[in-house]
DNA sequence: ACATTGTAAGTTATCATACAAGTGGTCAGA
DNA sequence: TCTGACCACTTGTATGATAACTTACAATGT
């Protein structure tokens, strides 16, 4: 038989290219926080689709909170509240094994470089800061529930002190993620383990040592990684 | 005048409500993974409503990533992993312009992190998949445009040969990100060195060699960071 | 008997149209 | 000046029709 090479027909919905095209428009930032959109009539006439198709995308902005339908008014791009998008976040708050593994190795890579950019660029401040909630971690050993938020408020923290919206904003969302198991990951690993590897961290910090920090925090998340692993609970896949 | 305590009139809309039911028997775990949904036919009679409110809500429940739709097949519980939270990390990365060097500066540590992932776990058909953009991207280094496209394509398929969903998906929203700016970057900064860098990140991955391709990666970015800034448009923000 | 093609049923995608409902502004009249 | 009716515009919902798609199965031809 011969080996014809033909290109995949492209069919793309056409609601989902309205989406992509409003989402791309959004994030230029053509239109400003607060401001309104075009009407659905007008939206429709330009893309030259039905309304339902420019709902369909308007809504599905809507739900990932980039934007704001009001009824008798009109589209707005949403100004920067937070707590839009947390809401979504609730719906599943069961997270499979292989995700918490996914999410650890991540941390992985990324604490690493934040506590890189830590050294270079944090304030007395921000030291400070971390050191009270370095403090409330110690005050807090024996119970799993105050100490798993201590613990994800300091790498919290620690991303501020980076300066990087990136970081701050990703580590945000990531703490979402871990807080449902954090507890749960305290209670199996005790609190000794985090509360040495933080005294550390924050030490070489305090002396601006980039290699150290970077070293410990990497060892930090692998032994957590690895203890996991280890556990029964954890250990199906 | 009198305090009156009054109970705002409930006023929610028929979409909404459909939406929050489905959610909730989502959520219960009435519909296993991978089931299908009744039809919308179906579902518009037994909640009493139009099939466009049940469909508005279908669809707002695939933007969250807990169903997905199948063009004449019906509409399909997802298995209920990380991939929906990190959807949201895009609301709250556009809420504020962050600065592009945030994602750069971002993308510096995170790369160097997929790399070592890729060496460690890249299949054939991910080097394959990884040389025909690298193959696009030598053919296309006259055109902006497409160029700026298939560099990006190509860290995608980077983070997706990771098999870690967390990295894969949070470089998806970077990318959207990225794209406003990619093709200026290039046209700025010309296909060469990018050419030249992914060529040699690619043969380092090819050889298994973990340490070359972390240390290329992170020149890599570092070079468009350092070129960037040498740039005058670029120096505003 | 086998592979291919045609057909029908069920489903989602899109459209056009109509009407309901909410918002904001205008403007005449008290 | 205030009021209230009114109007234009906008989003929300409903309905019905048609297109496009998938699957399963019957029909066909070799």
């Amino acid at each position: 038989m011969n080996k014809v090479t033909v290109q995949r027909v492209r069919r793309e919905r056409v609601s989902a290219q309205v989406f992509q095209q409003l989402k791309a428009r959004l994030i230029e930032g053509v239109w400003q926080a607060g401001e309104k959109l075009p009407s659905e009539g007008e939206l429709s006439e330009l893309f030259g689709v039905s309304r339902v198709s420019v709902r369909e995308a308007l809504h599905r902005l809507a739900t990932l909170g980039l934007l704001e339908t009001r009824h008798g008014e009109g589209s707005f791009v949403c100004s920067a509240s937070s707590d839009c998008y947390i809401n979504n976040l609730l719906p599943a708050l069961v997270l499979d094994r292989t995700s918490i593994y996914d999410v650890l190795e991540y941390r992985q890579t990324m604490e690493k470089g934040i506590v890189a950019l830590v050294v270079e660029k944090a304030t007395k401040a921000d030291i400070a800061i971390l050191d009270s909630y370095y403090q409330k971690m110690v005050e807090c050993k024996e119970n799993s529930t105050e100490f798993a938020h201590a613990d994800l408020d300091f790498h919290l923290a620690l991303a501020g002190a980076t300066k990087n919206q990136v970081f701050f904003k990703v580590n945000s969302i990531i703490k979402d993620i871990l807080c449902a198991s954090m507890e749960n990951i305290v209670s199996l690993l005790g609190p000794q383990d985090g509360l040495d590897f933080h005294k550390r961290i924050l030490d070489a910090i305090k002396k601006r040592d980039s290699q150290t920090a970077q070293a410990l925090m990497e060892e930090h998340v692998t032994r957590t990684i690895v203890r996991l692993r280890e556990e029964k609970r954890f250990t199906g896949d």
